[in-house]
DNA sequence: ACCTGAACACCGTTCAAGT
DNA sequence: ACCTGAACACCGTTCAAGT
């Protein structure tokens, strides 16, 4: 099946991605990964932009669609947003692998301008669902539910970086639980 | 002058990393900023791996001279605290660059080990640094200063990354602002 | 539609040779 | 001591051509 063969690409390109980067990423490798020749896959995807610009878009589409599973499960908007750092510590505990748009947001000097979109759109929906609970909550005055989403997202994104360069999810752990005793997520 | 030679690689090099990573860290390029040849950078650093990690470590030295300079010309250490997001914040004035050690913690699959040792060391020499001021300033208990340290070091480290990833230097100064409304950092 | 061989451009590295 | 041209092995990327 040819849409097999593009998700294969996808999925594999996207485990890359997430522990080497956009630059990481390497048509040869993929191949192999995937089991075709380095230059089949440009029949999916032209161009390594293009490439990028599909994996950065699924993930933020995931990424979506698992934030709104989430709150619709869970009416709860406290206990959403002490669920919230699940995804992040998902990944490290995925071989020390970390957010694919804090690896491209590092990136961003080298990122095709699609691609570059995309990483912002997928900030965009994570703070835009964290700033959701904040209001149903109450935790922040409305006209700064946003601001304080946007430091959340910082804030654990810089978590799970600390916590790749040690290789230790403690590290993760910990400043999760930080923020929490200082206040910025609610305990 | 041949040490003066070695110090144009260097600042280069680290002006390069700062916006592309170690990754994007190339021997043609590097030459052509300073104005000799490739092959001749490896007269000064045998390898990638040695320049990377002379790179590495001299900006751990900076940096840990740069905060003992503050800390000693600012005796408050509520004071220290409140501008220990500058140099963040410089980073970013300095066209959208971002922290060594928080590119290199991406890049930390791909990183020789020395170099990856000095990423850490890095992060080591900064969160001492807050962990000081946060006892002097009995901030927080004793044995919770590191750690409140550490994530005070993830979250800087992560409002720099997003504000990077729009180019906008706004995004930072309202991520700081909010970590100190919700209390992780003195306001 | 789907895939590949082969060529191209680039990179880190080495080394003999130049000053 | 300091620097260079040239070569090497390798790899990402592209393209014309195969089935």
């Amino acid at each position: 099946m040819s849409t097999n063969t593009r998700e294969l690409i996808l999925s594999a390109a996207t485990r890359t991605a997430q522990a080497h980067g956009y630059g990481g990423l390497n048509f040869r490798d993929l191949a192999q990964d995937v089991g075709i020749k380095s230059a089949s896959i440009h029949y999916y995807f032209p161009s390594k932009a293009d490439l990028g610009a599909a994996v950065a878009r699924r993930y933020r589409e995931d990424a979506a669609a698992a934030l709104e599973a989430l709150s619709d499960e869970t009416p709860d908007p406290i206990t959403c947003l002490r669920r919230y750092p699940d995804t992040f510590r998902a990944a490290l505990q995925n071989d020390n692998r970390m957010c694919l748009g804090s690896f491209m947001a590092a990136e961003y000097d080298d990122l095709p301008d699609a691609v570059a979109k995309e990483v912002q759109d997928f900030a965009d929906v994570n703070v835009a669902w964290i700033a959701r609970q904040l209001s149903v909550a109450s935790l922040v005055a409305a006209e700064k539910s946003e601001q304080r989403a946007r430091a959340i997202f910082a804030a654990i994104a810089g978590a799970q970086l600390l916590a790749r360069s040690r290789s230790d999810i403690s590290f993760y752990d910990l400043a999760i639980d930080s923020y929490r005793e200082a206040g910025l997520l609610p305990a």
